[in-house]
RNA sequence: GGUGGCAUAGCUCAGCUGGAUAGAGCACCUGCCUUCUAAGCAGGCGGUCCUAGGUUCGAAUCCUAGUGCCAUCACCA
């Protein structure tokens, strides 16, 4: 007898010998591989053969072919109880032992469905990386919750995972906002105004802009040009000159920068305790900028980028069917991509056990993650094989595009208070939390509002984009976070009163106890689980936990409302359901601490 | 214009390596709370899987062409 946990690798593997010696004694032809299919629900029957491809080797009618090979299997094969042919689809029905055993094996296992670390297989994963120059909106939430769940996935996988991110933290951008609020800022600070440090900081920005629009405006009605006005205004200038001081060093500057960006990280810190994501190194591009120059001049030697006449470094992409890009400016100053290979050099430098990286990046750079990655291939990095760019699409409004110039944005902690809010007044309408105490309950409420915040991003392929409509995500029904919280916390409840009143929560199930095709749909859901994580790690994926976990919640609510689980007079049945339950809200809470979302006692 | 992505029910989305009558939720209509939490369950309505070809026993899925939307094609980041 196989181990427990073997089962279900194992009924596959025991059905496939089996099906090839059939169809060897039978027809007396080699089977190359035989294909199966979780048995539709219309249909009697666990498994499905599909006999169609048998056809190449096997001459005759698929139907009769299915009958035969079923008649075989149910009398070689202890699992399988019975069989019938649909057309060409072989359906086997395995026996209740063999769903019986398999919880059995499974149901005391504490982390079900992970795997245990393989210490030698790390991977770095990138993400939220914002500007310090304004606060995090609305696409930095998707970011930040597919990172960090891609994460916790490779984690589950079996992966040892660095989270990481690169805090643009120079710039002309942030140049503008300290400017403005040289300029105008009177002194504010966070502590005299009460703002978060990252919305101060990013009102100046918004100030700067103002300002540079309106110098415009002045400069196009005194008839100057408009290409020469959106260049040329005198505090875009300023802005310039600097940027240039904080290159070299300036006291004054640096100081300001440094005053500015503790804002900014004071707030943001803020922000992400609240959305729950966390990091274990962070990478300031003001450190990595000047990185990746030497690596430039040492590929210029071996021949992978060329020099044009202005002294510009370039790499010709064409043979890979893309265009020349340029790696080193002719003034010797990097771009992006410069830093960006020797950011990755310095990675793996940091952390010698690193096999790949992740970056969790928006669509719009694909383009130049393409392209980033073929360099680091062609600089001759064996890590540069394990590269993968977490590309994701945008996040965009019911009234379109979010800007924010044109105060369009979704704000990252607005949404988070908005939507505790709408939990806490559904919770309140609802009224189920008398016994709990206030602080209890603020934390409910922060707990489902973001549950329906997450799951309704997370829920999603990342690579399609997101019409955020706040409308619909604020709705606690069908298809949501709150959805599978409630079933959660309702087995929660199941339970408490299953230990008052002392359900044996050792016994094993016996096969003698029947199995409810509900009891045995659960099984068969909860046995796809560690596949799901394993699907969804080489996939990049929370989607699929996300979906996964909404289809396994859906079947228990049917079981639920089916049979009766403390009313179950048998010891032995009610002993199964309960365990059944309790297992079911343990893959519900890990599935969801994949994707970063957390599970109520109550509801 | 070149390149890449996406296109499935009124709306928002699933659909794994090609498999049976394409599935959920929302919305709309019916039922079900004196029994484990009705943020639930059961049922109904609703589809030219963008279009046209092709490969295959079989295509929403793979290939080709076209259409639409988005992104990208800077000595910006």
């Amino acid at each position: 007898m196989l181990p427990d946990k073997l089962m279900l690798m194992g009924i596959k593997t025991v059905l496939e010998a089996k099906v090839k010696e059939a169809v060897l004694s039978i027809f007396n032809a080699e089977l190359p591989a035989v294909e199966f299919q979780p048995t539709r629900k219309d249909f009697e029957g666990d498994i499905t053969v599909v006999v169609f491809p048998m056809l190449r080797v096997v001459k005759g009618n698929p139907a009769q072919i299915g009958e035969q090979i079923g008649a075989f299997l149910e009398e070689h094969v202890e699992e399988v109880s019975a069989f019938n042919v649909v057309k060409g689809f072989l359906n086997i029905v395995l026996n209740d032992s063999f769903y019986v055993d398999f919880f059995n094996g499974i149901k005391d296992e504490a982390n079900f469905g992970s795997v245990e670390e393989v210490a030698a297989d790390a991977v770095m994963v990138e993400y939220s990386s914002p500007n310090t120059n304004k606060p995090l909106h609305l696409g930095h939430i998707r970011n930040n919750l597919l990172g960090y769940s891609v994460a916790e996935i490779l984690k589950a996988s079996g992966k040892k995972v660095y989270k990481t991110q690169i805090i643009n933290d120079r710039g002309i951008h942030i140049c503008k906002s300290m400017l403005a609020w040289q300029k105008m800022g009177n002194g504010e600070t966070p502590e005299s105004t009460g703002l978060k440090g990252d919305k101060l900081v990013g009102n100046y920005y918004v100030a700067f802009d103002k300002a540079y629009k309106a110098e415009i405006a002045k400069m196009l009605s005194d008839g100057v040009d408009e290409k020469v006005a959106t260049k040329e205004a005198p505090i875009l200038l300023e802005a310039q000159q600097m940027l240039i001081k904080w290159e070299a060093g300036d006291d004054e500057i640096v100081s300001l920068w440094k005053k500015m960006n503790g804002w900014v990280y004071d707030g943001f810190e803020i922000t992400y305790k609240n959305l729950g994501v966390d990091f274990d190194q962070l990478y300031y591009e003001s450190d990595t900028y000047l990185l990746g120059k030497d690596v430039v001049a040492d590929g210029l030697k071996k021949g992978v980028f060329f020099k044009k006449d202005d002294g510009s470094v370039w790499i010709d992409l064409t043979e890979d069917g893309l265009d020349e890009k340029i790696v080193l400016r002719s003034d010797g100053t990097a771009v992006y991509m410069t830093q960006d290979i020797g950011t990755a050099i310095q990675r793996v430098k940091d952390y010698s056990d690193i096999k790949g990286m992740v970056y969790t990046v928006g669509n719009e750079q694909d383009y130049h993650f393409k392209v980033l990655f073929l360099i680091l291939k062609k600089l001759g990095f064996s890590w540069a094989e394990q590269l993968h760019h977490l590309s994701y699409g945008m996040v965009d409004l019911p009234s379109g595009k979010m800007k924010s110039r044109e105060g369009t944005v979704v704000d990252a902690d607005d949404l988070m208070v908005e939507m505790t809010n709408t939990a806490k007044k559904i919770s309140e309408e609802l009224g189920k939390l008398g016994e709990y105490s206030e602080n209890e309950k603020q934390d409910l409420y922060k707990m489902v509002g973001l549950g329906a915040l997450k799951y309704y991003i997370l829920k999603v392929d990342p690579k399609k984009r997101i019409l955020f409509d706040p409308e619909e995500s604020v709705d606690f029904q069908g298809n949501t976070g709150p959805f599978i919280q409630y079933t959660y916390a309702r087995i929660q409840s199941i339970l408490r009163k299953a230990k008052d009143t002392g359900v044996d929560f050792n016994a094993m199930a016996e096969v003698s106890d029947n199995l409810h095709p509900k009891e045995k749909e659960l099984i068969k859901q909860l046995q796809l689980f560690p596949d799901m994580i394993q699907l969804a790690a080489t996939n990049f994926s929370p989607a699929l936990i996300a979906n996964y976990v909404y289809d396994l919640v859906k079947e228990f609510n049917s079981f639920y409302q089916q049979v009766s689980i403390l009313g179950e007079t048998n010891e032995s049945k009610k002993a199964l359901r309960v365990q059944l339950s309790k297992k079911v809200s343990e893959v519900v809470e890990s599935g969801f601490k994949l994707l970063g979302i957390e599970v109520p006692e109550r509801m």
